[in-house]
DNA sequence: TTGAAAGCGGTACCAA
DNA sequence: TTGGTACCGCTTTCAA
C-alpha cells in the first residue's frame, strides 16, 4: 500500500529510527544521511501514518469543534477562522454540529474525546453545568466558545455580551426609540448577558422597563429566522407596540424585519431593528441590518491559538478567559431620517 | 490515563481478546461473559482508542471534506447534511477549506490522505486534471462534490448544471427579459455547465447571444458578493444594458442586486436577477432572490452515503455519478408586475 | 551519529 | 467459547 518508514529505511540501508529522526528534524543526524533520506522521502512522496504517530505520542494533531449549527453564519465564520490558523500548524479540524440539542452535544463530546482530539472547542447548548460533570477531571483541554455555562468554569473565549446588549440599546435610544423591545435567545450565557446589557442601558437612560417587551424566541435550531418572525408578530400585537427591537442574533433579526414588513410597517421608521453577530450578509438584506459585530473570524483564530497553547501542557493551568470587544455597525435598519 | 481494554480484562480476569470481541458484538461470546464485560465498560465509561483501532484495521472512521469556502452558505449546508448522516454511522468529519486556492487545496488533499481518511469529499477549485494525476492510483475513494474536473474521471455528486442554467434563462425569458446577461464563475465545471445551459435556453428562444453579456466575475474567495457587484457595474455600463441577469451563485447575485440598486435602478423592473444555490437567506435579502435550488442539504447527505458505500470495497468500482435535479424558486427579484 | 528493542492500544488468526 | 501471539507504523529509550 502506502509507503512506510520501513520501506525507506530498507531502500537506503539505514534503520527506521534514522528515517524517523530525519522526519522530525532531530539533531543527531549527519548532513549527508539527512540529504539521502530527504531525497527518497520526496521521491516517494512519503506521508507518515498519523494514526500510528498518534498512538505512540498520545497526540492526534487534531482539534475538535462542536457548534449548534454549521449553517449559522456566525459559527461558519468562526470555523473558517479556526481552520485558517490550524492549517498553518499542521493541525486538522474535526467538526460536528449539535443541532442545538443537548443530548446530541453530549454524544458528540464523548465521541470527540474518544477520538483523542488534542483540545475541544465547544459552543455549548447546555444551560447548566450538570451536563459537564463528567468532563471535570478529563485531561483534554476544553474551551468554551461564545457561550459560557453557568456554574462551570473552564477556558472561555467570546465577546463581552453585556457590552453588546448595551451597545445595541444605546444605539436604539440614540435613534429616538422610546419603546425598546428585546427578542432574546434561550437560557445560555450569551442571551443572558445581552439582555442584562440591554436592561442596564435602558435604566441608564431612565427608561422604565416593560416586561412584556422582553420575549424569548423559540429555541431555534436552523430556523432562527422563523423564530424571530414569530416573536416579532407577538410584539407587534402589543399596545403600544415597540418602536425598536434588539434581537439576540442576526438570523432572528432577519426574521423580525420580515415580520415588520409583512405587517405593512416600515423598518426603521416604524420599528428599528438591531441584530447581533454582524454576519457577512447583513449588509445585503432587505433592509441592511444594523448589528453588533462579534469579529467572528478573529474569534475563531484566537480560539484556535488558545487551543494550541493548551495542548501538551503538563500541569493543569488555571482556566483562561479571552474577551473580545464588540462594536456596533449601523445600517439602514435603525438609521432614521431626521424628521 | 484513560481506561484501556487491558484494564477491563485485568479487572475481570478475562483476556483482552474477549473484551475486544464484546465491544464489537462478536458472536463467539457467552451471554454471561458479555454481560460482565458490558457492565464494567459502562462503569468505567470506557472509550476505545480509535487511533489504535485505526492503525490495525486501516480504517479511521473518518471522512474528509474540502470546500472552497466554509462560509459560503451552499457549502455550509452541504457540510451540515454530511455531518447529520455521518453522526448516525459513528463517523466523524474532518473539514478544511481551500480558500478557493489550488495550491492550498492540493496541500489539504495530501494532508487528509496522510490522515488516512476513509473517503475524501472534494469540491475542487482545480480547473484541469493535471493536479489530480498524483491521486489516480490512490486507493482512498475520492468523490468530487458539486464541481467536476474536466478530464478527470471519478465519483461525482452534484446537480445538473446545464439544467440549472437553462431553468434560470428560461425563467428570465418568461418574465419578459430581452437582453439577458450572465455573470459566470471561474473555469470550473459548474460555471461551464451553467453557462452552457443559459446559452442553449437563449438559442431555443431564438435570442441571439451577445458575447459582451457574458462576463466572468473575479474568482472570489470569500468576497463573491463583491465580485458580483463589480461585474454588474460593468454590465450596467453597456449600451443597451441588460434587463435580466443570471448569476453563477447566490452571493454573486446578492452583490449584483446591490449594484443595480446603488445605480439608482430597480430590481426587477429594470434588471431582473436570478441566483443559483437557493441559500437559506435568499428570501430575506433586500430584494428576495429568485434562485435555482440545489438541494444542498440533501446533496450533503447523499454525498456522505456515497462515501460510506465506497469505504472498504476491495475491488476498485467504476466511478459513480449522482445527479440531483434542480428547480427554480421564483421570488421578487424576477417577478415583474404585468404592465 | 546510529540502531536494536520495547512498546502505544487495539485487532486478526489460529490453537486450545 | 476463550485466549496466546503476532503485528499495524511509528516514537522513545538507551546502548553501541
Amino acid at each position: 500500500m502506502a509507503t512506510r518508514l520501513k520501506d525507506i529505511a530498507a531502500d537506503l540501508g539505514v534503520s527506521v529510527v534514522t528515517v524517523s529522526k530525519v522526519l522530525r528534524n532531530h539533531s543527531d543526524i549527519s548532513e549527508e544521511t539527512r540529504e539521502r533520506v530527504m531525497k527518497r522521502i520526496r521521491e516517494l512522496n512519503y506521508q507518515p501514518n498519523l494514526a500510528a504517530r498518534a498512538l505512540v505520542t498520545g497526540r492526534s494533531s487534531t482539534i475538535g469543534l462542536i457548534v449548534p449549527d454549521l449553517v449559522h453564519p456566525f459559527f461558519a465564520e468562526v470555523a473558517k477562522g479556526i481552520t485558517r490558523l490550524l492549517r498553518e500548524q499542521g493541525y486538522v479540524l474535526m467538526i460536528s454540529s449539535s443541532e442545538e440539542n443537548a443530548a446530541i452535544e453530549r454524544h458528540e463530546i464523548e465521541h470527540m474525546l474518544a477520538r483523542r482530539v488534542d483540545a475541544l472547542l465547544l459552543a455549548s447548548v447546555q444551560s447548566d453545568a450538570a451536563a459537564f460533570r463528567f468532563l471535570e477531571n478529563h485531561k483534554t483541554p476544553l474551551i468554551l466558545l461564545d457561550r459560557r455555562v453557568p456554574g462551570f468554569t473552564s477556558n472561555f473565549i467570546g465577546v463581552d455580551d453585556e457590552d453588546a446588549g448595551r451597545l445595541a440599546a444605546d444605539h436604539l435610544v440614540a435613534q429616538g426609540c422610546q419603546r425598546i423591545a428585546c427578542i432574546r435567545g434561550p437560557e445560555v450565557s450569551t442571551a443572558i448577558g445581552r439582555v442584562a446589557g440591554y436592561k442596564k442601558a435602558l435604566a441608564a437612560h431612565g427608561i422604565k422597563p416593560n416586561p412584556a417587551y422582553v420575549i424569548t424566541g423559540r429555541t431555534a435550531d436552523d430556523a432562527a429566522d422563523r423564530s424571530g418572525y414569530d416573536a416579532m408578530q407577538h410584539l407587534l400585537a402589543l399596545s403600544p407596540r415597540p418602536d425598536g427591537v434588539f434581537c439576540f442574533n442576526d438570523p432572528v433579526a432577519m426574521g423580525a424585519m420580515q415580520a415588520v414588513i409583512d405587517a405593512g410597517l416600515r423598518v426603521p421608521e416604524d420599528v428599528a431593528v438591531v441584530g447581533c453577530g454582524n454576519i457577512h450578509y447583513a449588509a445585503l438584506l432587505r433592509v441592511p441590518l444594523t448589528s453588533v459585530d462579534q469579529s467572528s473570524a478573529i474569534l475563531g483564530e484566537n480560539a484556535a491559538r488558545l487551543a494550541l497553547s493548551l495542548v501538551g501542557l503538563k500541569k493543569p493551568t488555571p482556566p483562561r478567559t479571552v474577551l473580545l470587544e464588540s462594536s456596533l455597525v449601523a445600517r439602514a435598519s435603525t438609521l432614521r431620517r431626521k424628521d
